[in-house]
DNA sequence: TCTCAATGTAAAGCTTGCTTTACATTTGAA
DNA sequence: TTCAAATGTAAAGCAAGCTTTACATTGAGA
Protein backbone atom coordinates (compact mmCIF):
# COMPACT_ATOMS: atom_id res chain seq x y z
CA UNK A 1 0.00 0.00 0.00
CA UNK A 2 1.75 3.34 -1.13
CA UNK A 3 0.55 6.88 0.40
CA UNK A 4 0.83 10.42 -0.13
CA UNK A 5 0.94 11.30 3.15
CA UNK A 6 5.30 13.00 2.82
CA UNK A 7 3.67 15.06 0.26
CA UNK A 8 0.74 16.56 1.39
CA UNK A 9 2.01 16.50 4.92
CA UNK A 10 4.53 19.40 3.36
CA UNK A 11 1.48 21.03 1.51
CA UNK A 12 0.04 21.71 4.28
CA UNK A 13 3.21 22.60 6.45
CA UNK A 14 3.09 19.97 8.95
CA UNK A 15 5.97 18.14 10.58
CA UNK A 16 5.71 14.56 11.74
CA UNK A 17 4.84 15.65 14.92
CA UNK A 18 2.00 17.98 14.98
CA UNK A 19 0.42 15.46 12.19
CA UNK A 20 0.11 13.10 14.82
CA UNK A 21 -0.99 15.44 17.22
CA UNK A 22 -4.24 16.11 15.48
CA UNK A 23 -5.15 12.71 14.83
CA UNK A 24 -3.92 11.33 18.06
CA UNK A 25 -1.45 8.78 17.19
CA UNK A 26 2.07 9.03 18.19
CA UNK A 27 5.27 10.17 15.58
CA UNK A 28 6.52 7.19 15.46
CA UNK A 29 3.15 5.48 14.05
CA UNK A 30 3.09 8.70 11.66
CA UNK A 31 6.81 8.30 10.17
CA UNK A 32 5.74 4.24 10.13
CA UNK A 33 2.90 4.77 7.63
CA UNK A 34 5.25 7.64 6.05
CA UNK A 35 7.99 4.71 5.12
CA UNK A 36 5.55 1.84 4.48
CA UNK A 37 6.49 -0.12 7.62
CA UNK A 38 2.76 -0.52 8.20
CA UNK A 39 -0.31 0.49 6.82
CA UNK A 40 -2.70 2.19 9.25
CA UNK A 41 -5.41 1.07 10.81
CA UNK A 42 -9.41 2.20 9.23
CA UNK A 43 -9.98 4.46 12.06
CA UNK A 44 -6.26 5.89 11.23
CA UNK A 45 -6.78 6.36 7.30
CA UNK A 46 -10.26 8.30 8.26
CA UNK A 47 -8.59 10.44 10.47
CA UNK A 48 -5.29 11.47 8.05
CA UNK A 49 -8.45 11.81 5.41
CA UNK A 50 -9.83 14.22 7.06
CA UNK A 51 -6.75 16.15 8.05
CA UNK A 52 -6.11 16.71 4.68
CA UNK A 53 -9.68 16.89 3.13
CA UNK A 54 -9.70 14.12 0.81
CA UNK A 55 -10.50 10.73 0.38
CA UNK A 56 -9.21 7.41 1.44
CA UNK A 57 -8.42 6.37 -2.28
CA UNK A 58 -7.16 9.19 -2.84
CA UNK A 59 -4.28 9.07 0.32
CA UNK A 60 -3.74 6.03 -0.26
CA UNK A 61 -3.11 3.44 -3.26
CA UNK A 62 -4.06 -0.07 -2.50
CA UNK A 63 -1.61 -2.69 -4.42
CA UNK A 64 -2.54 -6.67 -4.28
CA UNK B 1 -17.57 2.49 12.86
CA UNK B 2 -20.91 1.19 11.10
CA UNK B 3 -20.97 -0.36 7.66
CA UNK B 4 -23.34 -1.53 4.65
CA UNK B 5 -21.80 -4.56 4.22
CA UNK B 6 -25.09 -6.80 5.53
CA UNK B 7 -26.99 -4.49 2.89
CA UNK B 8 -25.03 -5.14 -0.38
CA UNK B 9 -24.15 -8.45 0.30
CA UNK B 10 -27.88 -9.16 -0.12
CA UNK B 11 -27.94 -6.82 -3.12
CA UNK B 12 -25.17 -8.91 -4.54
CA UNK B 13 -27.09 -12.05 -3.37
CA UNK B 14 -23.78 -12.98 -1.63
CA UNK B 15 -23.27 -14.83 1.34
CA UNK B 16 -21.10 -13.91 4.37
CA UNK B 17 -18.64 -17.49 3.24
CA UNK B 18 -19.19 -16.19 -0.67
CA UNK B 19 -17.67 -12.30 0.55
CA UNK B 20 -15.19 -14.39 2.58
CA UNK B 21 -13.90 -16.25 -0.17
CA UNK B 22 -13.96 -13.27 -2.71
CA UNK B 23 -11.51 -10.91 -0.54
CA UNK B 24 -10.10 -14.38 0.94
CA UNK B 25 -10.46 -13.61 4.49
CA UNK B 26 -12.54 -16.35 7.10
CA UNK B 27 -16.06 -16.32 6.99
CA UNK B 28 -16.00 -15.21 10.78
CA UNK B 29 -13.96 -11.87 9.86
CA UNK B 30 -17.19 -11.27 7.60
CA UNK B 31 -19.40 -11.93 10.26
CA UNK B 32 -17.40 -9.93 12.78
CA UNK B 33 -17.17 -6.89 10.63
CA UNK B 34 -20.70 -7.12 10.05
CA UNK B 35 -21.56 -7.16 13.31
CA UNK B 36 -19.23 -4.85 14.67
CA UNK B 37 -17.26 -6.60 16.73
CA UNK B 38 -13.61 -4.97 15.17
CA UNK B 39 -13.19 -2.75 11.81
CA UNK B 40 -11.32 -4.13 9.24
CA UNK B 41 -7.80 -3.40 8.23
CA UNK B 42 -6.97 -0.86 5.53
CA UNK B 43 -6.32 -3.82 3.17
CA UNK B 44 -9.40 -5.50 3.77
CA UNK B 45 -12.01 -2.35 3.78
CA UNK B 46 -10.03 -1.89 -0.21
CA UNK B 47 -11.24 -5.47 -1.36
CA UNK B 48 -14.43 -5.30 0.32
CA UNK B 49 -15.39 -1.59 -1.35
CA UNK B 50 -13.75 -3.35 -4.61
CA UNK B 51 -16.70 -6.24 -4.33
CA UNK B 52 -19.05 -3.96 -4.18
CA UNK B 53 -17.77 -1.07 -6.77
CA UNK B 54 -17.58 1.53 -4.35
CA UNK B 55 -15.26 3.58 -2.09
CA UNK B 56 -14.13 3.20 1.03
CA UNK B 57 -16.00 6.13 2.38
CA UNK B 58 -19.74 4.78 0.69
CA UNK B 59 -19.25 1.33 2.41
CA UNK B 60 -17.94 2.46 6.10
CA UNK B 61 -18.90 5.24 8.10
CA UNK B 62 -16.26 6.86 10.69
CA UNK B 63 -17.58 7.63 14.41
CA UNK B 64 -15.01 9.19 16.63
C1' DT C 1 -41.70 -31.59 9.61
C1' DC C 2 -37.07 -32.35 8.31
C1' DT C 3 -33.02 -30.87 6.97
C1' DC C 4 -29.38 -28.45 5.10
C1' DA C 5 -27.42 -23.95 4.13
C1' DA C 6 -26.55 -19.74 6.31
C1' DT C 7 -25.54 -17.31 10.28
C1' DG C 8 -23.96 -16.52 15.10
C1' DT C 9 -20.56 -17.23 18.50
C1' DA C 10 -16.48 -18.71 21.28
C1' DA C 11 -11.61 -19.89 22.41
C1' DA C 12 -6.80 -20.17 21.41
C1' DG C 13 -3.21 -18.51 18.90
C1' DC C 14 -0.61 -15.77 15.44
C1' DT C 15 0.36 -11.29 13.15
C1' DT C 16 0.06 -6.49 12.78
C1' DG C 17 -0.94 -1.67 14.44
C1' DC C 18 0.41 1.31 17.83
C1' DT C 19 2.67 3.07 22.24
C1' DT C 20 6.53 4.48 25.11
C1' DT C 21 11.24 5.18 25.72
C1' DA C 22 15.38 6.12 24.01
C1' DC C 23 18.97 7.41 21.02
C1' DA C 24 21.20 8.57 16.36
C1' DT C 25 21.09 11.23 12.13
C1' DT C 26 19.72 14.99 9.14
C1' DT C 27 18.64 19.66 8.15
C1' DG C 28 18.15 24.42 8.18
C1' DA C 29 18.39 28.82 10.24
C1' DA C 30 21.03 32.03 13.17
C1' DT D 1 29.69 26.49 12.30
C1' DT D 2 26.57 25.43 15.72
C1' DC D 3 22.46 24.18 17.82
C1' DA D 4 17.74 22.94 17.85
C1' DA D 5 14.02 20.98 15.41
C1' DA D 6 12.75 17.33 12.55
C1' DT D 7 13.30 12.82 11.10
C1' DG D 8 14.86 7.93 11.35
C1' DT D 9 15.10 3.80 13.87
C1' DA D 10 14.94 0.11 17.44
C1' DA D 11 13.10 -2.73 21.26
C1' DA D 12 9.56 -4.21 24.40
C1' DG D 13 4.93 -4.56 25.31
C1' DC D 14 -0.17 -4.04 24.75
C1' DA D 15 -4.26 -4.08 21.70
C1' DA D 16 -6.64 -5.19 17.50
C1' DG D 17 -7.30 -7.94 13.17
C1' DC D 18 -7.59 -12.37 11.58
C1' DT D 19 -7.26 -17.64 11.50
C1' DT D 20 -8.70 -22.32 12.64
C1' DT D 21 -11.68 -25.34 14.91
C1' DA D 22 -15.80 -26.31 16.70
C1' DC D 23 -20.48 -26.09 17.88
C1' DA D 24 -25.23 -23.87 18.38
C1' DT D 25 -29.09 -21.36 16.23
C1' DT D 26 -31.97 -19.68 12.46
C1' DG D 27 -34.54 -20.07 8.38
C1' DA D 28 -36.40 -21.54 4.12
C1' DG D 29 -37.46 -25.13 0.84
C1' DA D 30 -38.65 -30.17 -0.05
Amino acid sequence: MKNNIKNLRATFNLTQGDLANRIEVSRQTINAIEKGKFDPSLPTAFRLAAVFRCTIEELFVYEP
